[in-house]
RNA sequence: GGCGCCGUACCCAAGUGGUAAGGGAGAGGUCUGCAAAACCUUUAUGCACCGGUUCGAAUCCGGUCGGCGCCUCCA
């Protein structure tokens, strides 16, 4: 049985999807006005965790993914670069799926654009000023939060302690409350982008086009909806209260909400000069597979802090899976397992499922595998790990992939190419300089492919290779 | 000021009343021509601190200190 902390009750609460076959499920995108950073992506790839975990349960799933590509930031930018916004924005939207795949994150079956779904906000704005949810001031349209006794209840505000002297958008000076929030925003400049609709002229406010798109796809009510802890207030609030307003039904079951990473201790900020986008640790030679580790081996509710040393003890991480992967496929084995080695590797999977479902804690799942690796490498040594298991263990390890998608890929062992070849030539003359004992030469050849990027290993059961 | 989260070994981290998982790093050892990998041992009589509840607390309660988040840009 999966649980999950639900944000609306902050308690944690058994999930299946309503109607018990279909998850359906809205998540909170990127905002295209510039590259994704680091911390976007720990979201995004928690939130992926989450997916697959759901299909591991055996639900269909209907993940839907907005990009926000209209808002103050882009039009500013488009605007200087002499662009229009969706020109301005592809390029954006590109390296995200770009960034996204490099991280291994699983495409949402849909991904949707607020621009493509303008005429399905001007209906929701309507509806709301039909039935009085919303007013006009100028060609702007806000919401109307006052009566609303739900109002808040995610963010645990009691509504009325908006503290005195926030900000306050200077635009909104229309608003009957400074808790009431911009539903349709009229044009402020002549270049800036505008849609003729049904409720007039002008763009849609921010919170809108998450409420148009989820209920468009998912329906007035839906399973789960996701995103990061920022946006708990205001935008997962007022999507709350819009959309509740305008159908008079429970807007979503279940809100997800993943905490942000630091950066060396302090929050990550362009003006600490800690600002990472994924390019900037691939610059540095880290793999996008180490990342998502990282990612993953914190629990999705609490505060990663994320460091250059965390980002290399991943990797090393890793490298203990790979070898044990390499080891367990090139190893030498019996026909048969002890069944204390059975036990141990069907309690490992079994421990596995049991921190998944736990809320998705991920560390408990890493850690059952890792015992797991343990008690195997023990087992190879001691001859008690055969044939009969080594099949199930690598069927393990492709089912941990696909579900956290942090095993290292064994290519090192695939098809044989040209480079391949030489290696085997070498490293054949290697052993053949050992046999005779020449080990000046051995060591000599060792150094060659060495600097080939392949390593070499002795084993009693003769001497194995791969590529670093 | 209001609401909320967190503080576990050198680093990351699990743990939600029953006597400290896991990963990384370090030290010693086994194996080994060398090297690597692997395995074994080792690194918190103690979980920020002080009290309390309890037969028993990292876990519950109160307080103190420290860090962080949100209170209309934000993943």
């Amino acid at each position: 049985m999966l649980r999950l902390t639900n944000t609306l009750t902050g308690t944690l609460e058994a999930f299946e999807p309503a109607d018990g076959k279909t998850v359906r499920m809205y998540v909170c995108g990127p905002t295209v006005h510039d590259f994704a950073h680091i911390g976007n992506f720990r979201t995004f790839v928690l939130e992926d965790v989450l997916r697959r975990h759901l299909k591991s349960k055996g639900w269909d799933l209907l993940h839907v993914m907005n990009v926000t590509d209209v808002d103050d930031k882009i039009i500013a930018k488009a605007r200087e670069q002499g662009l229009d916004i969706r020109a301005y924005t592809e390029k954006y939207v590109r390296s995200f799926l770009e960034d996204s795949d490099a991280l291994d994150i699983e495409r949402p079956e849909m991904l949707v654009r607020a621009t493509d779904h303008v005429p399905e906000m001007a209906a929701l704005v309507e509806t709301l000023l039909e039935k009085g949810h919303a007013y006009r001031d100028g060609d702007s349209v806000y919401f109307r939060v006052a009566g609303l006794a739900e109002y808040g209840r995610l963010a645990r505000l009691d509504g009325k302690d908006l503290k005195p002297g926030a900000r306050v958008d200077v635009d909104e000076y229309g608003k009957e409350s400074p808790r009431d929030f911009v539903l349709w925003k009229a044009p402020k400049h002549e270049d800036e982008p505008r849609w003729e609709t049904s409720v007039g002229v002008g763009r849609p406010g921010w919170h809108l086009e998450c409420s148009a798109m989820a209920m468009k796809y998912l329906g007035p009510g839906f399973d789960l909806h996701c995103g990061g802890v920022d946006l708990v207030f205001p935008h997962h609030t007022n999507e709350i209260a819009q959309s509740e307003a305008a159908t008079g039904r429970q807007f979503v079951r279940f809100w997800i909400h993943v905490e942000h990473l630091k950066v060396e201790g302090q929050k990550m900020a362009k003006s600490l000069g800690n600002f990472y986008r994924l390019r900037d640790l691939l610059d540095r030679g880290f793999s996008p597979q180490a990342i998502r580790y990282l990612y993953v081996s914190v629990p999705y509710r609490k505060q990663l802090n994320f460091t250059f040393a965390g980002l290399e003890q991943a990797a090393h991480s890793l490298d203990r899976i790979r070898e044990f992967l390499f080891r367990l496929r090139t190893g030498r084995l019996p026909e048969r397992s002890s069944e204390a080695l059975k036990t141990a590797f069907l309690h490992a999977r079994e421990r596995f499922e049991h921190g998944m479902d736990d809320d998705l804690n991920t560390a408990v799942a890493l850690a059952a595998m890792f015992d797991l690796i343990r008690r195997a490498n023990t087992g190879l040594d001691a001859g008690e790990l055969g044939r009969d298991l080594q099949g199930d263990i690598e069927d393990w390890f492709v089912e941990i992939d696909r579900r956290l998608g942090i095993v290292p890929s064994g290519d090192e062992d695939g098809v044989a190419s040209a480079r391949d070849r030489e290696v085997s030539a070498l490293v054949e003359a290697r052993n053949a300089a050992r046999r005779s004992r020449d080990f000046e030469r051995a060591d000599s050849v060792r150094r060659q492919l060495s600097d080939m990027g392949v390593v070499v290993e002795d084993t009693p059961d003769g001497t194995r290779w791969r590529y670093r």
